[in-house]
DNA sequence: ATGGTTGCCGTGCAA
């Protein structure tokens, strides 16, 4: 069967359910990670995303900030959360969907403005963040699992992830420090990128654009913040990955958009 | 070099 998951960073789930249901009409996602549902578990939509035909969900919120869910048309079998950082700030859900595939879903933190772990707690916050992921991955290793990580993991690896490698270099989401940390966690499980067995790394590929541009597809000064990984066992398994980039000019759109790929399981 | 916008909450903070 095809398994569709998608992932989307949509900067607060009350305010943007018209925006799920367009997503759901012009994707039909089996899966969706969200990241920033930004409430609490007494406010998260619960009845209305059932209602978008979504009855299975794991949400984990907070008032305000952050939190995420994982909605399914599927039923799955274990739910889980794990902190970080000793923090309870709802950046991780994980779910066991049929087949036994684990899917896990992140929301790594922006890190703030300045790139300076010493001067700005939020950077270092992150880089410790990302050095958690590592480490967490490296130990749930395992040959032949199939496992799938999304979620917006706030790092632009790759130079044409971002719209200027070069002026970006200093800019959080893409320093080198990040990008390093970010590459340890890929490689702590052989991750696969699925959205670049698609469209190949000498190709720009944004998910993100800034609220503050004035026209945001024509200065197109976007970043790849959003992800989708899959472990080896599933690489032969991907048939199709998209960026839904029209979603930045729907109605009051979040700042991301959704990722979107299809796998034969 | 600077400022630009958005969401949540409450008139600041995080992104």
């Amino acid at each position: 069967m095809q398994l569709t998951i998608a992932t989307w960073n949509i900067n607060s789930v009350r305010l943007r359910i018209d925006n799920l249901a367009r997503l759901i009409a012009e994707a039909s996602p089996d899966v969706i990670a969200l990241q920033e549902i930004k409430c609490p578990d007494e406010a998260y939509p619960r009845a209305a995303i059932a209602a978008l035909g979504y009855p299975h969900q794991y949400a984990r919120g907070m008032k305000g900030y952050n939190g995420v869910a994982i909605l399914s048309r599927l039923p799955f079998t274990a739910t889980h959360g794990l902190d970080w950082c000793e923090r309870q700030d709802c950046r991780h859900a994980a779910v066991k969907l049929a087949g036994g595939i684990e899917l896990h879903n992140f929301y790594v933190p922006a890190g703030g403005d300045r790139p300076d772990p010493a001067a700005n707690d939020k950077f270092a916050h992150k880089l410790r963040f990302l050095e958690e992921l590592a480490a967490w991955s490296k130990a749930e290793r395992a040959p032949r699992q199939r496992r799938i990580l999304v979620g917006d993991l706030n790092v632009a690896p790759l130079p044409n992830d971002v719209w200027s490698h070069k002026a970006l270099l200093d800019v959080v989401c893409h320093t080198p420090g990040e990008v390093d940390r970010l590459n340890a966690l890929q490689e702590a499980e052989s991750w696969v990128d699925a959205l670049r067995e698609f469209y190949p790394p000498e190709q720009k590929l944004f998910t993100w654009w800034s609220y503050r541009a004035q026209d945001w597809r024509a200065s197109d000064r976007g970043r790849r913040l959003d992800h989708i990984w899959v472990t080896p066992a599933l690489r032969g398994q991907l048939r199709a990955a998209r960026v839904c980039k029209d979603a930045r000019d729907w109605r009051q759109p979040s700042d991301h958009v959704p990722v979107v790929v299809t796998l034969e399981v």
